[in-house]
DNA sequence: TTAATTAATTGACATAGGTCAAGTATCAAT
DNA sequence: ATTGATACTTGACCTATGTCAATTAATTAA
C-alpha cells in the first residue's frame, strides 16, 4: 500500500501504448545502501526516486538538529518538492535507511517528454494534487492532535513506519521528543 | 502583495491573446457582506474566488471548535482544496470577514476550457505548485517555531493579518490560545 | 563472543502554554 | 449617550511535554 500514487498508475494505464512505453523507458534502476544520501542540502533535486524496496527518509536541519519530514516505502515517490519544481538548491536531505532499490528518473527527461506528449503535464498535476492532500492532512494533525494521538494515528494508519524506523526519527517526524514517544509506548 | 499568484499572472500573460480572452470571460463579479459563507461543510466546492477586495477566512470544525486554516486578501485565490479537486463534499467553511468583492469562476467552466485549451492544465499545475510550497512552509513553522516566534513571523511577513483580523482567529490559525497571543503582545 | 556503540527507557525536574474566571475595553445598535 | 454584546487582557493555577542525566537494552564490529 503506497502513499499517493494509485491515481497516477490509473492515469498512465489509460494513455496510449506508445506514450506508456516512452514513460517506462525513462527510469533507471539503482541500488543504495543504508546511510547513502540521494540528495543533500544545497544540491538541486534533479531526479525523482520511485521505490521498489527499502526505506528512505527526508529531513532538514534546524538549529543543528535533524527534523524528519517524510518516510518513503515501496511505490512511493521520493523527492524534495520545492527544489524539484523550482530547480533551485534544496534545504532537505534524502537518506536511505536500509538497502533500497529505486527507479530513478531525470526531471529534464520528464520535461522533454512533456514537450512531445503534453498530456503528461496532467500526470504531474495529479501528483501535485495527491501531495497537497497529504500535506493538508498532516498539517491538520499538527493542528489538532496531541503527542499520544499522533503516535496512535501512525500506529493505526502506517504500522510499517513504527515497525521499521528508529524511534528518534519517528519522534522528530511527529514533532515530539523521543522520551515522550517512549513514555506513550510504556503507558499501555 | 498576494500570496502565490504572481507566477500565474506571468503564465497567463504569455498565452496567445485569444486564450487570454477566453479565460478572462469566465469569472463573474460578486459582492459579499461580513459573515456570509462562500462554502459550508458538506457542500462541494465548485467555484474559486479571486479577491478584488476584502478578507475571507477558511476554517473547519474540530470537536465543536473552529480551526482557522487560511486568510485571503486581495488577489488571493480562495477555495477548499481537497473538495475542489476531488469534487467531493468539503469539511471546510469559507467565510467573509468584511465586505468583499470577488471574481467567481466555476470549476466546470475551467475544465471545459482545459479541453479546448490543454495548455491551461499547466496553469492549474502552477497553482498547485505554489500552494504546495506555501503548505510546506506552514508545516515547517508548526514543526520548528514556538508561539512567540509564530506570532512574530506573522507580524513581520503579513502585518495585514495582524491588523485586520480578530485575535481569536489569529490564535487558532497559529495553533495557540487567544490568551497566549494576548500575553505575547503585552510582553514587549 | 565480547567489547563498543547506538538506541530506548525511566526518573526528576523545568517550563511553555492551556484552561478557567474575572475584569476591562471596544464596538454596535437603539 | 446608554445599553448590551463582543473582543481583549490579566491573574491563578494546571498539565502536557521538554530537558537532562542515569540506566538498560539492542546492534554492530572486531
Amino acid at each position: 500500500m503506497n502513499k499517493y500514487t494509485n491515481k497516477l498508475d490509473h492515469f498512465i494505464s489509460q494513455l496510449n501504448t506508445d506514450t506508456q512505453q516512452d514513460i517506462m523507458a525513462l527510469p533507471k534502476q539503482m541500488v543504495y545502501e543504508k546511510g547513502d544520501f540521494l540528495l543533500k542540502e544545497g544540491t538541486i533535486c534533479k531526479k525523482s526516486f520511485v521505490l521498489e524496496s527499502g526505506i528512505i527518509r527526508k529531513f532538514y536541519l534546524n538549529e543543528g538538529k535533524e527534523i524528519t519530514t517524510e518516510f518513503y516505502f515501496k511505490d512511493d515517490i521520493a523527492l524534495s518538492f520545492k527544489s524539484y519544481i523550482s530547480q533551485e538548491p534544496s534545504n532537505e536531505y534524502l537518506q536511505v535507511l536500509e538497502k533500497t532499490v529505486v527507479m530513478v528518473t531525470d526531471y529534464d527527461d520528464v520535461l522533454k517528454l512533456q514537450k512531445t506528449h503534453p498530456e503528461l503535464i496532467e500526470l504531474e498535476l495529479l501528483f501535485m494534487q495527491q501531495y497537497v492532500i497529504w500535506l493538508d492532512e498532516r498539517l491538520f494533525h499538527f493542528h489538532t492532535l496531541d503527542a499520544k494521538q499522533k503516535y496512535q494515528l501512525l500506529l493505526n494508519k502506517t504500522p510499517h513506519i513504527i515497525q521499521n524506523i528508529p524511534l528518534n526519527y519517528i519522534a522528530s517526524y511527529l514533532g515530539v521528543s523521543p522520551e515522550t514517544i517512549s513514555r506513550i509506548r510504556a503507558s499501555k
